[in-house]
DNA sequence: GCACACTACTGTGCAATGCACAATAGTGGC
DNA sequence: GCCACTATTGTGCATTGCACAGTAGTGTGC
């Protein structure tokens, strides 16, 4: 099974997890998604995800010149951002109960 | 956040765990999920997996008559189904503990 | 100097899939 | 006859993750 439609409705909810932890860039995003176990998350997915929550004024964002590379784009978290990973996070955890539930008579191993 | 979008690639999951309890047709499948706590499930999409998985040779399919309506189209795993839903099991599994870890900061409520 | 690797962002176009909607059709109650 | 409920099929759309290409800055090794 391919992992990467399990990602689909719920990148949102990954990428606003990260941000709330701390302010991050896209490539700085995609490392520590990757980090926490989903590794097969593409960068474009992320800059995209990014820029759709921004778009929907979940975001805030500024550039912050670095000496190691090009410029980076921070985001994160302003208030509609956290009521959305709040109402979010609510919704996924009562789905995967609800997933969890179905497949408990789906052995384990 | 619209629960449609978390459907994505757990539909073929979700209606493979209701038929390996027992065989269904398209109607009663849309049900089961129904009761079982997915109550946004659109009819045409449980319609939508039923034949998809059907045509990845995962189900077997027989028609019974029905004496209070039309014509039912009985959907059943065979040994590709089961061990699809093994394998889908186990990947959902993974990706949720992965999930819940990343939002273990955000408060339940 | 130049090729290359790593960092970093943007844009285009595609594939998968859940869903709304319409059409068809059988049964039964009023 | 009309309507509600049951039951399936097909069309077309919206969302979204991703592959891929392009641009660009920094540092390393030759």
């Amino acid at each position: 099974m391919d992992s990467s439609q399990l990602l689909k409705g719920v990148l949102d909810l990954a990428v606003l997890a990260v941000l709330a932890d701390r302010d991050g860039y896209g490539y700085d995003v995609v490392r520590r998604l990757r980090e926490a176990g989903l590794e097969d998350v593409g960068d474009a997915s992320v800059y995209g995800t990014l820029r759709r929550l921004f778009r929907a004024g979940a975001l805030t964002s500024y550039v912050v010149a670095s000496d190691e590379g090009p410029h980076r784009k921070y985001y994160g978290l302003n208030d509609v951002g956290r009521s959305l990973l709040d109402t979010s996070a609510k919704t996924w955890r009562s789905f995967a109960d609800t997933m969890n539930d179905l497949l408990k008579e789906v052995p384990s191993s």
